[in-house]
DNA sequence: GGCTTCACG
DNA sequence: ACGTACGTGAAGCCT
């Protein structure tokens, strides 16, 4: 006779959360208590009873639309059911890749489903064990095939009833059940009995009564009390009977039959094992799986990945491995390339992902219809593309003509974007971190000479990276879920990859004769006053040494000192102002730092960058800010000068070529408006949509004049009060930077405060937030983890308070930003322009565009710049056009 | 590799 | 009493 056994998931999994602690969790921070539970109680039930049959059932209710917005989903939540739900998820997951049947059926609970599934089995003749944490099942118990595992608390704590045991434990036959707990009431459920009537008495009435229309018949044989209480509830008596009688007739989609189970999935299971960390329940489930194998992968110790590569040596072969891949079933290929002259090619992960990988040289991709193949396997109708650091990639293909618009996971912006603090995002490292696995020491990094001459081939070390690329899709995409940031990795960061390749390829055009020039009128000027500053020591040294400067300044010359460093007095350009007319070294010295700044970084630094075409090609990195920004190196064109009248002329060496403009656009205060629309705050809402000067307004409200009255002084002062709020600024720090007294910063900042109340609303709350958290979010659901805030070392938490205030902003500023350059990528596209962006820095976009595109290319930078994302105060762009960066004019 | 300084948003 | 504005990258010096 089968055995069948029927769990009721939902209970168990509840069970599980409240008897484990929830600060189980793992390295990402998904919280893992309920669903380890649920495992080692599926695995012991297993074990203990052997069913031929099983199937979980779940409760599920209405569809809910918690997910349906970034913005609102933050709104409706609840800190300790979303901990659970998440793992309720991960439950299902469990009971998929184990190949175990999950039913639910909308409108109905676990336990309806069981009831029909435990009817259906009974009239099969099977033997029934169900198990849950819920009385309610107690009913179904009124067949001798028919018994319930129930558990009392924990995860091991179980009694099994049959009929006899039910009769025992409650005093009724479960076919009386219900009526015994309709009078009862049960307290978990919320559904109160009859006062006064406990289990003795329900049992003993409905014994003598034989069930409740025979109590309500009989009322008057009773005491005056009870029956009093029973008339005063009757109501409620028959209402629990409709509530509790169990439905045993649901629509199923499945039949006892379907309930078989074991066909496992070994490598998803070592997939989900991983990424939820359980080390040591592999061995205690595989050995009740017999599917599974005896422990391949994880215990607990890592295993180390290794990798087999197969290398293609022809053309028909490396077309056939693309082809294959391409036509894979089995969700997105795992790749890595090598970039390298002479040595370069792809590796693939082969399907299925079992140890092999293809390695294609670039020889072969060169061939025509070897890069069909590829362009097909990596094009948007292919299966998806996933890579650990993909813009290099997708860099590389494009300068071959493949645009590989299907990229779909790359496991940096996974890490990054689960830890944007992260110390490293190397593969290994990552792979350590999200699985169970370890790559093996490769020779010496990419870059550094192979002196032994015994490393690895490249290939092998490429084939290894991709496999461990393969092992991080799902449990990535896992963790990424449970942090709710996967939509922010799929329709954010992951199209910005082939925005920003496209942007590092294309380059932004120099004047190469105007940068030389620039660069030799700094050269002279600098040795011309280093001169100066030498004889104003009266002797030679390093001007560029801190450390000599400073024998010079403090003890030679026995000027002032301002402030120290860690090292000794400072010497910077704000310590040396103060200083300007002790002695004329200062002035010159300023001049110098200037000059030779100037010089060296962008002079000297920016022509070393000048490539093909006489074109800059920076990258543009999108893991490095912890707010979400994107960083520029090699060269930082992020940080060109514009500020000084000396450093701004290197904007004139950015340029258009010939017959083509560059079209500059950046967004008005988009961080003010941030801090407006976060902080709902009426005046800074009403000032932006008046569309007036925003620092005047603030001015005229800090300082309570008329608009027409802010003077110069004044608007610059709120400006500095403005900014130096998004970044948690104090009377201190401003009156520092204002050169005003602390007494005159603190009244003005009250004065902002007043006026606007709801900016320091948002802070306190945004800080406190955090600090309950432990890590920020933005309104994308962008997170920052900041430790700092639980630090007792009062410098550093209000370090992290301050980070905490600002991330928040700078953050939706950021991603406003990133999906304004991935529309406008694709607008200009669509519209069939040749125009192309060529830089961004933060706030600001350079189009390059043809002379006779401008005024459309001008016209989408405008309107996707504006409509990227809707806050509560418009976003307005600033839009100039010149043959130069500098010359740029409305 | 740490420190200082300084360029930008 | 102490420190005191967020986020970057590059150059140059020094240990």
């Amino acid at each position: 006779m089968p055995k069948v056994m029927l769990v009721d998931g939902n209970s168990l999994t509840y069970r599980a959360f409240f008897a484990l602690p929830t600060d189980m969790a793992t390295a990402s921070g998904q919280v893992t208590n309920a669903v380890f539970g649920f495992t080692s109680m599926l695995i012991n039930l297993l074990k203990d009873h052997q069913p031929d049959l099983l199937a979980v059932a779940f409760d599920r209710r209405e569809p809910t639309f918690r997910h349906l917005a970034l913005a609102s989903y933050k709104a409706n939540r609840d800190a300790t059911p979303d901990i659970l739900i998440q793992q309720m998820g991960l439950v299902r997951r469990l009971l998929d890749v184990l190949g175990i049947r999950s039913v639910d059926v909308v409108g109905f609970e676990a336990d309806d489903v069981i009831a029909t599934l435990a009817v259906d089995a009974r009239d099969r003749g099977d033997d029934v064990i169900i198990v849950t944490g819920d009385r309610d099942s107690y009913q179904l118990v009124e067949d001798p095939h028919v018994r319930v595992l129930y558990n009392k608390r924990g995860v091991s704590d179980y009694v099994l009833y049959d009929e006899a045991g039910i009769a025992e434990r409650t005093g009724v036959k479960p076919a009386d059940y219900v009526q015994y707990a309709a009078l009862r009431g049960d307290p978990s459920d919320n559904l109160p009995g009859v006062p006064g009537v406990g289990e003795k008495t329900a049992a003993k009435l409905i014994n003598e009564r034989g069930g409740i229309d025979g109590i309500y018949e009989s009322l008057d044989e009773f005491t005056p009390k009870l029956r009093e209480n029973l008339a005063a509830h009757e109501a409620n008596v028959r209402s629990n009977v409709e509530l509790m009688t169990l439905v045993r007739d649901v629509a199923l989609p499945v039949g006892v039959a379907d309930m078989t189970f074991g066909n496992v999935e070994s490598n998803a299971v070592r997939e989900l094992f991983d990424f939820l960390e359980f080390r040591n329940l592999y061995s205690r489930l595989a050995a009740v799986m017999p599917g599974l194998g005896g422990g391949v992968g994880t215990g607990s110790a890592s295993e180390i990945l290794e990798a087999e590569v197969t290398v293609v040596d022809t053309t028909v072969e490396a077309t056939a491995a693309l082809a294959a891949a391409a036509t894979t079933d089995s969700g997105p290929v795992a790749m890595a390339m090598i970039d390298r002259d002479g040595s370069g090619g792809l590796v693939l992960v082969d399907d299925p992902p079992m140890a092999g990988t293809t390695f294609i040289p670039d020889r072969l991709l060169a061939d025509d219809v070897v890069a069909a193949a590829l362009d097909r396997l990596v094009g948007t109708d292919g299966p998806g593309v996933a890579l650990h650091g993909a813009k290099p990639a997708v860099r590389r293909l494009i300068s071959s003509g493949i645009d590989m618009k299907g990229l779909v996971l790359d496991t940096t912006l996974a890490a990054y974007l689960l830890d944007p603090a992260g110390r490293s995002y190397e593969v290994a490292d990552v792979l350590a971190r999200y699985t169970c696995l370890e790559l093996p020491e490769s020779g010496p990094p990419a870059g550094q000479l192979d002196l032994d001459g015994d490393s690895e081939p490249d290939h092998l070390v490429a084939a290894r990276r991709a496999l461990a690329v393969d092992r991080l899709i799902v449990p990535m995409r896992l963790a990424m879920d449970s942090q709710g940031l996967l939509q922010l990795h799929d329709d954010l960061e992951i199209p910005l990859v082939r925005v920003l390749a496209r942007m590092e390829d294309i380059g932004i055009g120099v004047d190469r004769e105007a940068l030389i020039r620039i660069r030799d009128d700094l050269d002279s000027a600098a040795t011309r006053l280093r001169q100066t500053v030498v004889a104003d020591a009266g002797h030679d040294f390093n001007v560029n040494s801190t450390k000599q400067l400073r024998e010079v300044l403090f003890d030679e010359l026995g000027l002032t000192p301002q402030k120290k460093t860690k090292t000794g007095y400072s010497t910077d350009a704000r310590s040396l102002e103060k200083l300007r007319g002790e002695h004329p070294i200062v002035e010159h010295l300023l001049e110098y730092r200037e000059v030779e700044k100037l010089r060296s970084t962008y002079g000297e630094g920016l022509l070393a960058e000048v490539g093909p075409g006489d074109r800059i090609r920076a990258t543009f990195n999108q893991t490095v800010a912890r707010t979400g920004r994107l960083s520029s190196d090699a060269p930082n064109l992020h940080n060109i000068p514009i500020r000084s009248e000396r450093g701004r002329v290197f904007r004139s060496a950015f340029v258009a070529p010939a017959g083509s403009r560059l079209v500059v656009a950046d967004y008005d205060q988009i961080e003010l408006r941030c801090i407006a629309h976060l902080a709902e705050d009426p005046g800074l809402i009403a000032a932006f949509e008046a569309g007036d000067d925003i620092h005047t307004t603030v001015a005229a409200r800090v300082f309570h004049v008329d608009a027409s009255d802010v003077d110069h002084q004044m608007r610059s002062k709120a400006k500095m009060v403005s900014y130096g709020l998004a970044y948690g600024m104090e009377t201190y720090g401003l009156a520092q930077r204002l050169n005003i007294a602390t007494g005159e910063a603190a009244e003005i900042l009250d004065s902002y405060f007043e006026a606007f109340p709801s900016v320091r609303a948002y802070m306190e709350h945004t800080v406190a937030e955090a600090r309950e958290r432990g890590y920020t979010e933005t309104l994308f659901g962008r997170r920052r983890p900041i430790p700092e805030l639980a630090s007792s070392n009062r410098q550093l938490r209000q370090a992290g308070e301050r980070q905490a205030m600002n991330a928040g902003i700078q953050g939706l500023a950021a991603d406003i930003f990133k999906v304004a350059l991935i529309r406008l990528d694709a607008a200009l596209d669509e519209a069939g322009l040749a125009s192309r962006i060529v830089l961004q820095v933060h706030d600001e976009i350079l189009v390059e565009a043809p002379q006779d595109e401008v005024d459309r290319a001008a016209d989408l930078v405008r309107s996707t710049m504006t409509g990227a994302y809707e806050l509560r105060v418009p976003l307005e762009v600033e839009l100039l056009v010149g043959s130069s960066w500098a010359d740029a004019k409305g």
